[in-house]
DNA sequence: ACGATTTGTTGGCTGAGAGAACAATATACG
DNA sequence: CGTATATTGTTCTCTCAGCCAACAAATCGT
């Protein structure tokens, strides 16, 4: 029932253009740029669009008008002529971001510009049920929104689920922390505050970060795999926008299958990247029971005992396959390491490359890249932020703001 | 040097849009229309592509001046009201499709509407260096050339290797059944023939055909596998276009590694899905040198050993493994498997599928849809002249046609 | 035969972007 | 400090792809 709108046969796109549409199309345009490089000058906004000047003047004032961005004078003297006006995106439009895991609820807010003006959680102590949680994600937006200046205008609400979710009607099909089970979380939470609400998993949207704002910016074809508590989950970026697939499922790169070993991982399977490389059981064989990544990547550097240095390495070598096969399924530019996995990458990269060149065809080898990703602890929220902001940088005429203030 | 052109990151797609750029978007969402469809009517055409019957009138003028298509009377009487016009891909159009082989090269001709209008083969005793191949390829083509009636043309050669393929610059970049390393290939037959060429991996062109003509048609999301002597090979179809990669090496679906046992494959990989699911043992343990796949399917309807039942299974599960991954990877709307891994589906697809679900979660399961290619001898003929349309289609009033008879 | 319905055709209109001319503002140089 | 040069913003006109409306053409239903 509730998925009577993706029963009908997605088509491929052979829409044809309009005026209306290029107009989109290049408002769009300026700023996807003015999201990639921060803030441009107007002539290198007409360089790199590859249109006139005189348009680059037409699309920024409407920007302008729209409130979406604002100009300033240039302090990026370079070279002889006229300086270039600076165009900037608004610090006043705003979406929140919301990430229920199983520990608290968390709530930020994220500017256009893609800076975090706040960030609060709500912790809890047992494991939430999806009313507690939109209960908990409700009540702080509506406070945090009763806080903001009346100039601030909000997009929507982009919520980073750990778990797998139909991104077309905003059900988390299943997240396994949480023990949720067909949770139509976007409904819900869009019944509590009034906002349009987008969801997404929480790794795909931490590639989206880095695309946007970390190791990936300027990279179009992207691995991103990030390790977590939870287990591991990834995302694809290809032609510089996230791989969904046909529901909204794609990028579980944790439950590939690439051993014949027993054991399990967090959802049942065997043999997968998940089952192979667990944090938990680093943490353990180390005696720790809790430690942030940073704190692990600390304690690494010092000596370890053989078994702990044996399971490490066993590790690095399943994420070696692992990564191997990622790159020779999609020979991307570059391969992000983000989390539990970055740390494992900086305990002994050169074994990570070694074994992965090892299992991996030579010519996508060419030019790769494999970095750990840039992004600190705001990393979900940018991200979460970036897939809300999505629609408005696609059209930006035509997508509607809603006041800091309800009317 | 060659790869001087690759070195500038390619840069993600902000380019502004002008009315030329819509023009020939529109030219192309027509073109793309037909080529899905085989022929429509112009108001069909103007319902699916949203444009103005006015400028779908003035689209098919200036696509027949180009003599890209044909209109004729419709036999579509469907309902009152005035009778559509029908509007027909062009039969005059071609390409050369070229499939260079370690026992033959073959060329063909398929025409625009996808007609394969002839098909030649040049065995060769010993295996081919890229010299004779080039030769052969040539002299077939000048020869065919010479036999066109002179209102054909000609848009470009497309050629299918089965190897790793750089896109960007036509170079092959290892086709290890024809211990061919670095060959150059597109700018060879370019200069022995005149003509423009574009050359990919042949599985990837197997996909591309079967999306356009045979189990894909109306997809944009596709896995598409391929099993051969030489090994397996793919192709993922995102958003209805192949996926490349950085530089043209995605999709070497063979080579992911699924299990730790030993056993290297063709490429000296060990625990691939190509080192597990060999064609050459299945013929081996029935007895048999040389059957092709129908003989080889027909062979399997039969009574089969103990033996080669626990070789057929062992065969079964590895595919299934990895067809669990890709779609835990990607969430495509079909999986569709070709060649010697149809032959594998159609000996016991019940097993594939159990295996199968077994290993993958199960949210990207919903509606997936598991089958088997529809397009026979000719797969890879019409798939390297879906590469070899690709730009007509997408750029048809300025890509230059040459005539039959060179001048 | 006549109205209803759908489609092709034609001519005029709209407006997004291009282009040219001019003004504004920087650097370079004597 | 004044002048030449270079680059950019602004303004105006022009172009033409697609839209729209009116009309003609062709089919079906009654």
């Amino acid at each position: 029932m509730a998925q009577a709108s993706s029963a009908t046969k997605p088509q491929p796109s052979v829409l044809g253009s309009n005026r209306d549409l290029v107009r989109q199309h290049n408002l769009s345009a300026v700023l996807r740029l003015l999201r990639i490089h921060g803030n441009m000058s107007r002539s290198s906004l007409a360089q790199r669009t590859a249109l006139n000047r005189s348009t680059i003047s037409d699309l920024v004032t409407e920007l302008q008008e729209l409130g979406l961005i604002h100009e300033s004078d240039a302090p990026d003297r370079t070279g002889v002529g006229r300086p270039s006006l600076m165009v900037s995106l608004s610090d006043d439009v705003v979406v929140f971001s919301v990430n229920p895991e199983t520990d608290a609820t968390t709530v930020g807010i994220v500017t256009l510009s893609g800076h975090v003006l706040r960030k609060e959680r709500i912790p809890h102590g047992v494991l939430p049920d999806p009313e507690a949680a939109v209960r908990d994600a409700g009540d702080l937006i509506a406070r945090m929104r009763k806080e903001l200046p009346a100039h601030f205008r909000i997009a929507r609400i982009g919520v980073a689920v750990p778990g797998q979710v139909r991104v077309g009607d905003g059900v988390i099909r299943l997240a396994p922390h949480l023990n949720w089970v067909e949770v139509p979380f976007a409904s819900m939470l869009n019944q509590a505050t009034g906002l349009p609400v987008i969801i997404d998993n929480d790794a795909s949207l931490g590639s989206i970060a880095e695309r946007d704002y970390g190791a990936g910016r300027g990279f179009s074809e992207i691995i991103y795999m990030y390790g977590g508590a939870g287990g591991i989950g990834g995302g694809i970026i290809h032609a510089g926008s996230l791989l969904r697939g046909s529901a909204g499922y794609a990028g579980e790169l944790g439950h590939v299958r690439i051993s014949d070993v027993p054991g399990a991982d967090y959802s049942g399977l065997q043999g997968t990247l998940e089952s192979l490389v667990k944090r938990d059981e680093l943490l353990t064989a180390l005696g720790i029971t809790t430690a942030d990544d940073d704190e692990l990547a600390a304690r690494l550097a010092d000596p370890v005992s053989g078994k702990v240095k044996k399971l490490l390495e066993s590790q690095i070598d399943a994420l070696a396959v692992a990564v191997g096969n990622f790159v020779n399924i999609f020979n991307p530019e570059i391969v992000l390491l983000s989390g539990y996995l970055a740390v494992l990458f900086g305990y002994d990269s050169d074994r990570l490359l070694s074994r992965f060149r090892w299992s991996t065809l030579n010519a996508p080898q060419d030019r790769l890249l494999v970095r750990t990703g840039e992004l600190g602890p705001n990393l979900i929220m940018i991200g979460a932020a970036g897939l809300a902001f999505a629609s408005l940088v696609a059209q930006p005429a035509s997508t509607q703001l809603f006041s800091a203030h309800a009317k």
